[in-house]
RNA sequence: CGGGGCGUAGCGCAGCUCGGUAGCGCGCCUGCUUUGGGAGCAGGAUGUCGGAGGUUCAAAUCCUCUCGCCCCGACCA
């Protein structure tokens, strides 16, 4: 609180975890890349559960919860789920002191056991299709960690579901994709593109491997939520099968789909400016904070009055409001504090207000004075604040679209690639019918990689900008955490 | 695991070259004056100098070993 934020373009790591320990959002702990959430940090990651677990029900889900702790044995069972995840495994292998006869892993993602469980649960075509979600913390040895982005532990939502037919599978997967473009564009106003991931990006055990991309404020990428048809390969390997209408026994078609405290890590760089954190309305866990403001000891009561009207109004309306109560600050220092933190909307109520019968709005998307509204009549303030804090939701998410279009560029050639992400950076939109090779060569070139296959915006035949061959498909690129 | 850097008060750092009473800023505590954009003054508390061993009358400082963290690279939600 006390320094300065580095300011993003001095050293936008920096900045990033400035603003993650002056924000009170997180800390590290003893242990190495394993974090202690805040209750600032964890109050904005409850708001995202709320907000997805709200979709998931409307979809159809339920919640339920699996172990921890998953036999080694069930993970080998899917030979490219294995071999994708051995290397950030964490293993028990001693419980009560003894050594166990099968090492158990630490869940870094929960198809293996949930797949055993819905192999005894589904036996006939009546019994799908079976959508279940949960909420959880995994682990993944990760090599290098960063403060929400990649964490050794981490929560998430994991979404496990099981179909009798590929196109009722393949139809839930995109259903949930939607429901978390729906949820990043809405609630947390961050634009994503939706596309489909190259087999050296897709999920380990997956047919297809969807994501939602954002462009963080620096030009990177960064995925923000997934979902994967798995075909049949799980329900193979756990034996998930069902007996049809016409009595044949068939294997499931199953579906995963995970959104993680990577999330919050995402709100901050989407949104985030030199001064701190900017949240959006609908994700902020105060989203209106009364600063009252007196000088003299006669002036308070009268000022508090007001700010207990003001604040009871707001709450009653549905706002999440606090009353700034410490008296051993400056307004001034507090206007700064709160804005660092990221409230959309600051109420200032001092003498002069009071006599007005009127409040003073601020709002955190635009600083200083063009961002104060004077003279809000206490008698309209839910009104007033509902309308800003609306206000504000858009603004934010329109700033972020601006930027993602203005660091979007078209390239036609390898050249011309290397050339705008050394200079320019953010995603770069390209014709595309390399092979994975073809996407190594540039990840070891540029440390650029194919981020999506975007769907949704097909254009006409083009050429490859990096072997020249013909193609209707395009992908887009770009420096990724 | 390879390359680079760093461990000194809650946080950020100086001191180490050339050994001699452990310092600065912020924060914290007390009091008074302040409070509409990061308040001022006065007083005060806080350290096994990452750890172990060695050299020395004397080590934050020199030597050896060790542990940990950060950055860059290979892996990834």
């Amino acid at each position: 609180m006390a320094d300065k934020i580095t300011p993003q373009d001095e050293d936008y790591s920096r900045w990033y975890l400035d603003v993650i320990r002056d924000a009170e959002l997180a800390e590290s702990s003893p242990v190495r890349g394993s974090m202690i959430i805040r209750p600032y940090g964890y109050a904005l990651w409850e708001a995202i559960q709320s907000g997805l677990d709200r979709r998931f029900k409307e979809t159809g889900h339920v919640n339920a919860y699996f172990p921890l702790f998953i036999p080694m044995s069930f993970l080998e069972k899917e030979a490219e789920h294995v071999e994708g995840f051995a290397p950030e495994l964490a293993v028990v292998t001693i419980g009560g002191g003894n050594t166990l006869e099968e090492p158990l892993v630490v869940r870094p993602t929960s198809e293996t056991i949930i797949g055993h469980a819905y192999a005894k649960w589904i036996q006939s075509y009546r019994d799908l299709p079976l959508l279940i979600n949960q909420w959880a913390n995994v682990v993944r040895w990760e090599m290098r960690t960063r403060p929400f982005l990649r964490t050794t532990e981490f929560l998430w939502q994991e979404g496990h579901t099981a179909h009798a037919t590929e196109s009722d599978a393949v139809e839930e997967t995109l259903r949930m994709l939607d429901v978390y473009c729906d949820f990043a564009e809405n609630d947390a106003a961050i634009p994503v593109i939706k596309g489909l991931k190259s087999d050296r990006e897709k999920f380990a055990g997956a047919v297809n491997s969807y994501t939602i991309e954002g462009m963080m404020g620096n030009g990177w990428a960064l995925q923000m939520g997934t979902s994967h048809y798995l075909g049949t390969k799980f329900a193979e390997a756990f034996n998930i099968n069902f007996l049809d209408q016409n009595n044949v026994n068939q294997f499931c078609h199953t579906t995963s789909w995970g959104i993680s405290t990577r999330m919050v890590g995402a709100i901050i760089m989407a949104h985030g400016d030199d001064q701190g954190l900017r949240l959006p309305p609908v994700l902020a866990p105060i989203q209106v904070v009364i600063v009252p403001i007196w000088r003299k000891e006669g002036e308070k009561a009268p000022v508090m009055t007001m700010v207990e009207r003001v604040r009871s109004a707001l709450v009653d309306s549905g706002i999440r409001a606090k009353v700034d109560l410490r008296e051993d600050q400056t307004p001034g220092f507090k206007f700064n504090d709160w804005e660092m933190r990221g409230v959309p909307v600051r109420v200032e109520i001092g003498p002069s207000d009071v006599q007005q019968e009127s409040v003073v709005f601020a709002r955190r998307d635009q600083l200083g004075k063009e961002g104060k509204t004077f003279g809000i009549p206490v008698a309209g303030v839910a009104e007033e604040a509902h309308a800003l804090l609306n206000a504000i939701q858009s603004s934010l998410r329109e700033q972020a679209l601006r930027g993602r279009e203005e660091k979007t560029h078209r390239v036609s050639s390898y050249e011309e690639f290397q050339t705008v992400l050394q200079e320019q950076g953010g995603f770069l939109h390209a014709h595309w019918a390399g092979t994975t090779e073809d996407e190594e060569r540039i990840h070891d070139e540029t440390k650029a990689t194919l981020r999506c296959l975007p769907m949704g915006t097909e254009e006409g035949e083009g050429k490859c900008f990096l072997t020249g061959k013909a193609t209707n498909k395009t992908a887009i690129f770009a420096r990724a955490y």
